[in-house]
RNA sequence: CUGGGUGUGGCGCAGUUGGUAGCGCGCGACUUUUGGGAAGUCGAGGCCGCUGGUUCAAGUCCAGUCACCCAGACCA
């Protein structure tokens, strides 16, 4: 992507609602451009990195045979109805709205309910299962206090997971195998080091569940971890019968908080039994349907890495999901012809910051800020060694590295 | 939702006891500069969140309303 071209530019101060590292530096650097509290838009290096990290999920899924697909965002009152969540009542984050025929409709909030029911016109035999289905969707929750930039918003990117089993065992199994692939994906998008498997809460669907928390600062929930983490719970279910459960006593745990990246539930039939997802087992007799899902809030994940690994002078990105690898600028003539050409050969590696008329100074500052994983300049000082300098965004370090290497 | 705070050019802010707005950055043009956010000259840009009220006169006072931020509560 060559600067000159894009509409985006970036600001050297973030508007003071932006309270976060996430928030500020990714609406300075040109990721994102907030509409309303808890509503984006992402522009192009935003998407970019949104794409990045889909890229990955969906390698991880389709690996394990998930399916994607794309349900819809408005929804039909009637299976939500069903299982008693169109109450305001029982759901109170609901955007509602109505069709011109005066009939009610809601912009989903999740989709257990809608893709429950689709499965009711696929599942018939224990053959057809089991079954797991994934999409990208956007999400609207109307959250009583949006905040912490990209962290909770009212409209958000997901990825939810669905899947349908035979037998309560067919699900356990495949929770274990996609807690797997959860901790894979946050290897993969850089920050599996720092994110755990953690006790929480099952809310409305069960006693426990599983959610993925990334130790962060900026985190709204709080965590409590033994020394190797390989015990971290949820403050939400600290109580001396979960520590029993656990087998571990208060002294042995430290505190801190965290974000969750992710969230999975063992939902057995809590949704099945009332929408009727039911089918027929080897000797013709019916039985409900076992289920679970498996969220990962997109556009959340794409703050937390923005969060955990921005220093003082802006963005730096994991290169695994960096919008590109390199940020190219050229200084003189001669480094101007040479980076044109390195740009042509391969446009889809740099973004090529070739505004005309602004200071290297600026372009430095701005390169840092965006946080690309490395640095090229090509000047006539690079040049008279058939060079070019790379700068490493994390450590700083520069080296020269002869051109011939990037053709 | 409860409590606190804030709304003034694109962004950050200042506006004294009411007398129809100013600074910095950014933006545009030109000149000189050019390996870490340059300098000069000229210039564009605001019915002060919105509505109503008090007053000869409201950015300033009063009421209402909306939005945004923080803390908390909530969070499938």
């Amino acid at each position: 992507m060559k600067m000159s071209q894009s509409f985006v530019k970036t600001l050297r101060q973030a508007s003071s609602e932006e309270t976060t590292k996430n928030g500020a530096l990714l609406t300075r650097a040109g990721y994102i451009h907030k509409e309303m509290a808890g509503i984006y838009d992402f522009l192009p290096l935003g998407l970019k990195v949104l794409e990045n990290i889909k890229s990955i999920i969906r390698e991880e899924l389709n690996q394990i045979g998930c399916e994607e697909l794309l349900m819809s965002t408005l929804q039909n009152p009637e299976p939500w109805e069903k299982t008693g969540r169109f109450s305001n009542q029982q759901v109170d984050i609901w955007f509602k709205t109505e069709l011109s025929s005066g009939g009610e409709l809601g912009l989903a909030p999740t989709h257990e309910e809608p893709i429950t029911a689709l499965m009711k016109s696929y599942v018939k035999s224990y053959k057809d299962l089991p079954i797991s289905a994934y999409q990208f969707q956007t999400k609207f929750r109307n959250e009583k206090r949006a905040k912490s930039g990209i962290l909770r918003g009212r409209e958000f990117l997901m990825k939810d997971l669905y899947s349908f089993h035979t037998t309560p065992e067919e699900l356990e199994s495949y929770y274990d195998k996609i807690m797997k692939v959860y901790q894979s994906i946050f290897n993969r998008v850089g920050i599996g080091d720092i994110t755990f498997p953690c006790f929480a809460s099952g809310g409305i669907f069960s006693k426990y569940s599983h959610e993925f928390q990334t130790l962060l600062d900026v985190g709204e929930d709080t965590v409590y971890y033994n020394q190797d983490k390989s015990i971290v719970l949820n403050k939400e279910v600290y109580t001396e019968e979960v520590l029993n459960d656990l087998g571990v006593k208060p002294e042995e745990l430290q505190t801190a908080n965290a974000a969750e990246v992710g969230n999975i539930f063992k939902l057995q039939t809590k949704f099945t039994d009332p929408l009727d997802l039911k089918f027929s087992d080897e000797n013709n007799v019916e039985k409900v349907v076992y289920m679970g899902c498996y969220g990962i809030g997109v556009s959340r994940l794409m703050g937390v890495i923005a969060e955990v690994y921005a220093d003082d002078k802006g963005l730096v990105w994991p290169e695994s999901i960096a919008p590109f690898k390199y940020h190219l600028i050229a200084i003189g003539d001669e480094g101007i012809k040479t980076a044109n050409e390195l740009y042509r050969k391969n446009p889809e590696s740099f973004l090529y910051d070739n505004r005309e008329g602004l200071r290297v100074g600026e372009k430095f500052a701005d390169a840092d800020l965006i946080g690309l994983p490395q640095r090229i300049v090509i000047s006539d000082k690079t040049l008279a060694e058939k060079s070019v300098e790379i700068t490493d965004r994390k450590t700083g370090k520069s080296d020269l590295q002869l051109l011939s290497d990037f053709s």
